[in-house]
DNA sequence: AACGTATATACGGTCAATCGTATATAAGGG
DNA sequence: CCCTTATATACGATTGACCGTATATACGTT
Protein backbone atom coordinates (compact mmCIF):
# COMPACT_ATOMS: atom_id res chain seq x y z
CA UNK A 1 0.00 0.00 0.00
CA UNK A 2 2.85 2.60 0.53
CA UNK A 3 0.98 4.94 2.12
CA UNK A 4 2.28 8.97 1.72
CA UNK A 5 2.78 11.29 4.54
CA UNK A 6 0.39 13.37 3.05
CA UNK A 7 -2.19 10.79 3.05
CA UNK A 8 -1.77 9.88 6.42
CA UNK A 9 -2.63 12.88 7.73
CA UNK A 10 -5.49 13.24 5.49
CA UNK A 11 -7.04 10.10 7.36
CA UNK A 12 -5.86 11.87 11.05
CA UNK A 13 -7.94 14.59 9.77
CA UNK A 14 -10.96 13.43 10.79
CA UNK A 15 -12.18 13.36 14.37
CA UNK A 16 -14.43 9.79 14.20
CA UNK A 17 -11.10 8.18 12.71
CA UNK A 18 -8.30 9.86 14.73
CA UNK A 19 -10.50 8.67 17.62
CA UNK A 20 -10.76 5.10 16.35
CA UNK A 21 -6.83 4.74 15.42
CA UNK A 22 -6.08 5.98 18.73
CA UNK A 23 -8.08 3.35 20.54
CA UNK A 24 -6.78 0.96 18.42
CA UNK A 25 -3.48 1.60 18.62
CA UNK A 26 -4.09 1.86 22.85
CA UNK A 27 -6.25 -1.44 23.08
CA UNK A 28 -4.46 -3.53 20.23
CA UNK A 29 -7.48 -4.64 18.60
CA UNK A 30 -11.33 -3.60 18.65
CA UNK A 31 -14.04 -4.80 16.84
CA UNK A 32 -16.55 -2.22 15.01
CA UNK A 33 -19.21 -2.41 17.81
CA UNK A 34 -16.83 -1.62 20.47
CA UNK A 35 -15.25 1.30 18.62
CA UNK A 36 -19.28 2.51 18.02
CA UNK A 37 -19.99 2.24 21.62
CA UNK A 38 -16.20 3.78 22.60
CA UNK A 39 -17.32 7.06 20.08
CA UNK A 40 -20.79 7.19 20.52
CA UNK A 41 -21.36 7.39 16.91
CA UNK A 42 -23.58 5.19 14.96
CA UNK A 43 -22.24 2.03 13.23
CA UNK A 44 -22.16 3.43 9.21
CA UNK A 45 -20.33 6.33 10.19
CA UNK A 46 -17.66 4.23 12.22
CA UNK A 47 -17.78 1.74 8.90
CA UNK A 48 -17.33 3.83 6.94
CA UNK A 49 -13.77 5.76 8.18
CA UNK A 50 -12.55 2.39 9.29
CA UNK A 51 -13.04 0.88 5.32
CA UNK A 52 -10.80 3.94 4.55
CA UNK A 53 -8.06 3.34 6.93
CA UNK A 54 -8.53 -0.55 6.03
CA UNK A 55 -8.19 0.57 2.18
CA UNK A 56 -5.45 2.79 2.62
CA UNK A 57 -3.63 0.17 4.94
CA UNK A 58 -3.19 2.12 7.82
CA UNK A 59 -5.08 -0.55 9.44
CA UNK A 60 -5.90 -4.40 8.56
CA UNK A 61 -9.09 -6.52 9.22
CA UNK A 62 -9.75 -9.69 10.80
CA UNK A 63 -13.21 -11.52 11.17
CA UNK A 64 -13.84 -13.77 14.26
CA UNK A 65 -17.44 -15.10 13.68
CA UNK A 66 -19.92 -12.21 13.64
CA UNK A 67 -17.23 -10.00 14.42
CA UNK A 68 -14.49 -8.23 12.62
CA UNK A 69 -11.90 -6.58 14.29
CA UNK A 70 -9.46 -4.05 13.44
CA UNK A 71 -5.81 -3.54 14.49
CA UNK A 72 -2.80 -1.47 12.97
CA UNK A 73 -1.29 -2.70 10.22
CA UNK A 74 1.65 -4.74 10.69
CA UNK A 75 3.52 -2.89 7.61
CA UNK A 76 2.49 0.62 8.27
CA UNK A 77 6.02 2.21 8.01
CA UNK A 78 8.19 3.21 11.58
CA UNK A 79 7.52 7.30 10.71
CA UNK A 80 3.77 5.82 10.89
CA UNK A 81 3.84 4.63 13.94
CA UNK A 82 5.87 7.37 15.64
CA UNK A 83 3.12 9.77 14.64
CA UNK A 84 0.54 7.41 16.11
CA UNK A 85 2.64 7.34 19.03
CA UNK A 86 3.10 10.94 19.69
CA UNK A 87 -0.73 11.92 19.01
CA UNK A 88 -1.45 9.29 21.92
CA UNK A 89 0.77 10.74 24.24
CA UNK A 90 -0.53 14.29 23.64
CA UNK A 91 -4.04 13.31 23.49
CA UNK A 92 -4.54 10.67 25.79
CA UNK A 93 -5.50 12.56 28.65
CA UNK A 94 -7.59 15.19 26.65
CA UNK A 95 -11.06 14.89 25.66
CA UNK A 96 -12.54 13.67 23.42
CA UNK A 97 -10.29 10.94 24.21
CA UNK A 98 -10.23 9.85 27.54
CA UNK A 99 -13.97 10.05 27.44
CA UNK A 100 -13.62 7.43 24.53
CA UNK A 101 -11.35 5.33 26.70
CA UNK A 102 -13.71 5.66 29.66
CA UNK A 103 -16.51 4.20 27.22
CA UNK A 104 -15.21 1.61 25.75
CA UNK A 105 -14.23 0.45 29.69
CA UNK A 106 -17.84 0.36 30.83
CA UNK A 107 -19.04 -0.97 27.36
CA UNK A 108 -21.25 -3.74 28.49
CA UNK A 109 -21.52 -7.50 26.84
CA UNK A 110 -18.21 -6.23 25.41
CA UNK A 111 -17.03 -9.42 22.95
CA UNK A 112 -13.81 -11.21 23.76
CA UNK A 113 -13.38 -9.85 26.91
CA UNK A 114 -16.04 -11.35 29.26
CA UNK A 115 -16.33 -14.57 27.80
CA UNK A 116 -16.05 -16.52 31.06
CA UNK A 117 -17.55 -14.26 33.66
CA UNK B 1 -3.53 30.26 20.00
CA UNK B 2 -3.62 26.64 21.59
CA UNK B 3 -3.68 23.97 18.47
CA UNK B 4 -5.82 20.53 18.73
CA UNK B 5 -4.37 17.44 17.87
CA UNK B 6 -6.74 16.93 14.92
CA UNK B 7 -6.72 20.55 13.85
CA UNK B 8 -2.83 20.37 12.99
CA UNK B 9 -3.26 17.26 11.01
CA UNK B 10 -5.91 19.08 8.90
CA UNK B 11 -3.78 21.23 8.33
CA UNK B 12 -1.33 19.28 7.12
CA UNK B 13 -3.22 17.30 5.06
CA UNK B 14 -3.04 19.64 2.73
CA UNK B 15 0.19 19.42 -0.25
CA UNK B 16 0.55 23.23 -0.11
CA UNK B 17 0.51 23.59 3.52
CA UNK B 18 3.28 20.09 3.98
CA UNK B 19 5.41 21.10 1.81
CA UNK B 20 5.62 24.75 3.21
CA UNK B 21 6.27 23.41 6.53
CA UNK B 22 8.64 21.08 5.86
CA UNK B 23 11.16 23.75 3.63
CA UNK B 24 9.84 26.14 6.87
CA UNK B 25 11.36 23.71 9.44
CA UNK B 26 14.15 23.12 7.47
CA UNK B 27 15.14 26.44 6.36
CA UNK B 28 14.47 28.44 9.52
CA UNK B 29 12.59 31.08 8.00
CA UNK B 30 11.18 31.60 4.49
CA UNK B 31 9.41 34.62 2.71
CA UNK B 32 6.66 34.32 0.66
CA UNK B 33 8.55 34.85 -2.76
CA UNK B 34 11.00 32.20 -2.11
CA UNK B 35 8.04 29.42 -0.80
CA UNK B 36 6.56 30.55 -4.27
CA UNK B 37 9.35 29.61 -6.45
CA UNK B 38 10.00 26.64 -4.32
CA UNK B 39 7.13 25.03 -4.81
CA UNK B 40 5.92 26.12 -8.35
CA UNK B 41 2.90 27.20 -7.15
CA UNK B 42 1.26 30.85 -7.81
CA UNK B 43 1.79 33.44 -4.67
CA UNK B 44 -2.08 33.65 -3.92
CA UNK B 45 -2.31 30.20 -3.59
CA UNK B 46 0.78 30.25 -1.28
CA UNK B 47 -0.33 33.29 0.78
CA UNK B 48 -3.45 32.31 1.55
CA UNK B 49 -2.63 28.29 2.87
CA UNK B 50 0.16 30.65 4.97
CA UNK B 51 -2.75 32.82 6.33
CA UNK B 52 -4.48 29.56 7.66
CA UNK B 53 -0.98 28.61 9.18
CA UNK B 54 -1.05 31.90 10.56
CA UNK B 55 -4.25 31.97 11.97
CA UNK B 56 -4.12 28.75 13.73
CA UNK B 57 -0.59 29.59 15.16
CA UNK B 58 1.47 27.09 13.75
CA UNK B 59 3.65 29.83 12.43
CA UNK B 60 4.25 33.48 13.17
CA UNK B 61 5.35 36.35 10.41
CA UNK B 62 7.67 39.12 10.82
CA UNK B 63 7.87 41.52 8.03
CA UNK B 64 11.45 42.65 6.44
CA UNK B 65 10.82 45.65 3.92
CA UNK B 66 8.88 44.26 1.47
CA UNK B 67 9.44 40.85 2.56
CA UNK B 68 7.18 38.86 4.88
CA UNK B 69 8.94 35.79 6.64
CA UNK B 70 7.11 32.74 7.98
CA UNK B 71 9.14 30.73 10.74
CA UNK B 72 7.29 28.09 12.65
CA UNK B 73 5.83 29.88 15.97
CA UNK B 74 7.75 29.82 19.04
CA UNK B 75 5.36 28.62 21.01
CA UNK B 76 4.27 25.61 18.94
CA UNK B 77 3.79 22.54 21.13
CA UNK B 78 6.14 20.12 21.62
CA UNK B 79 4.24 17.29 19.99
CA UNK B 80 3.86 19.20 16.70
CA UNK B 81 7.26 20.07 16.46
CA UNK B 82 7.81 16.22 16.95
CA UNK B 83 5.26 15.17 14.22
CA UNK B 84 7.13 17.52 11.81
CA UNK B 85 10.58 16.45 12.80
CA UNK B 86 8.83 12.90 12.05
CA UNK B 87 7.69 14.07 8.64
CA UNK B 88 10.27 15.57 7.74
CA UNK B 89 12.64 12.73 8.32
CA UNK B 90 10.65 10.70 6.42
CA UNK B 91 9.79 12.81 3.42
CA UNK B 92 12.88 14.48 2.84
CA UNK B 93 14.61 12.77 1.00
CA UNK B 94 11.24 11.78 -1.55
CA UNK B 95 9.46 13.90 -4.05
CA UNK B 96 7.87 16.76 -4.32
CA UNK B 97 10.29 17.41 -0.96
CA UNK B 98 14.13 17.06 -2.08
CA UNK B 99 12.71 18.94 -5.49
CA UNK B 100 11.30 21.71 -3.29
CA UNK B 101 14.37 21.89 -1.72
CA UNK B 102 16.64 21.60 -4.49
CA UNK B 103 14.46 24.44 -6.26
CA UNK B 104 14.65 26.48 -3.70
CA UNK B 105 18.40 26.79 -3.59
CA UNK B 106 18.49 27.30 -7.49
CA UNK B 107 16.58 30.03 -6.71
CA UNK B 108 18.04 33.22 -8.16
CA UNK B 109 17.94 36.83 -6.35
CA UNK B 110 16.61 34.98 -3.65
CA UNK B 111 16.39 38.01 -0.83
CA UNK B 112 18.32 37.79 2.04
CA UNK B 113 21.04 35.17 1.07
CA UNK B 114 22.83 37.14 -2.19
CA UNK B 115 23.06 40.06 0.05
CA UNK B 116 26.79 40.98 -0.88
CA UNK B 117 28.01 38.98 -3.54
C1' DA C 1 -35.40 -22.05 6.78
C1' DA C 2 -36.26 -18.13 9.69
C1' DC C 3 -34.55 -14.76 12.71
C1' DG C 4 -31.30 -11.62 15.21
C1' DT C 5 -26.92 -9.47 15.43
C1' DA C 6 -22.75 -7.51 13.30
C1' DT C 7 -20.91 -5.26 9.57
C1' DA C 8 -20.52 -3.13 4.91
C1' DT C 9 -22.03 -0.39 1.25
C1' DA C 10 -25.08 2.33 -2.01
C1' DC C 11 -27.49 6.59 -2.51
C1' DG C 12 -28.54 11.34 -2.47
C1' DG C 13 -27.87 15.60 -0.05
C1' DT C 14 -25.09 19.20 2.25
C1' DC C 15 -21.30 21.75 3.50
C1' DA C 16 -16.54 23.08 3.67
C1' DA C 17 -12.09 23.20 1.39
C1' DT C 18 -9.70 24.62 -2.38
C1' DC C 19 -9.09 26.92 -6.58
C1' DG C 20 -7.91 30.83 -10.12
C1' DT C 21 -8.79 35.53 -11.13
C1' DA C 22 -9.07 40.00 -9.84
C1' DT C 23 -8.10 43.50 -6.74
C1' DA C 24 -6.41 45.76 -2.48
C1' DT C 25 -2.54 47.09 0.58
C1' DA C 26 2.08 48.18 1.58
C1' DA C 27 6.94 49.13 0.85
C1' DG C 28 10.86 50.90 -1.98
C1' DG C 29 12.92 53.47 -5.69
C1' DG C 30 12.91 56.72 -9.25
C1' DC D 1 4.00 61.16 -7.00
C1' DC D 2 4.29 57.28 -10.02
C1' DC D 3 5.83 52.76 -10.88
C1' DT D 4 7.36 48.21 -9.55
C1' DT D 5 7.57 44.44 -6.44
C1' DA D 6 5.79 41.76 -2.56
C1' DT D 7 1.97 40.21 -0.20
C1' DA D 8 -2.91 39.71 1.29
C1' DT D 9 -7.62 39.15 0.51
C1' DA D 10 -12.34 39.16 -1.75
C1' DC D 11 -15.15 36.65 -4.91
C1' DG D 12 -17.56 33.18 -7.32
C1' DA D 13 -17.12 28.47 -8.92
C1' DT D 14 -16.03 23.70 -8.33
C1' DT D 15 -15.04 19.67 -6.14
C1' DG D 16 -14.67 16.36 -2.72
C1' DA D 17 -15.54 14.95 2.08
C1' DC D 18 -18.77 13.69 5.14
C1' DC D 19 -23.38 12.80 6.60
C1' DG D 20 -27.83 9.92 7.68
C1' DT D 21 -30.95 6.61 5.84
C1' DA D 22 -31.81 2.56 3.73
C1' DT D 23 -30.36 -1.77 2.29
C1' DA D 24 -27.22 -5.70 1.44
C1' DT D 25 -24.23 -9.38 3.25
C1' DA D 26 -22.51 -12.60 6.48
C1' DC D 27 -22.58 -15.26 10.61
C1' DG D 28 -24.78 -17.75 14.50
C1' DT D 29 -28.78 -19.74 16.68
C1' DT D 30 -32.94 -22.05 16.89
Amino acid sequence: MNIQCRQFFQLLSDDTRLRSLLLIHQEGELCVCELVHALQEIQPKVSRHLAALRDTGVVADRRAGQWIYYRLHPDLPDWALQILQTAVDAAAEREPYARDLAALAQMPNRPGTARCA
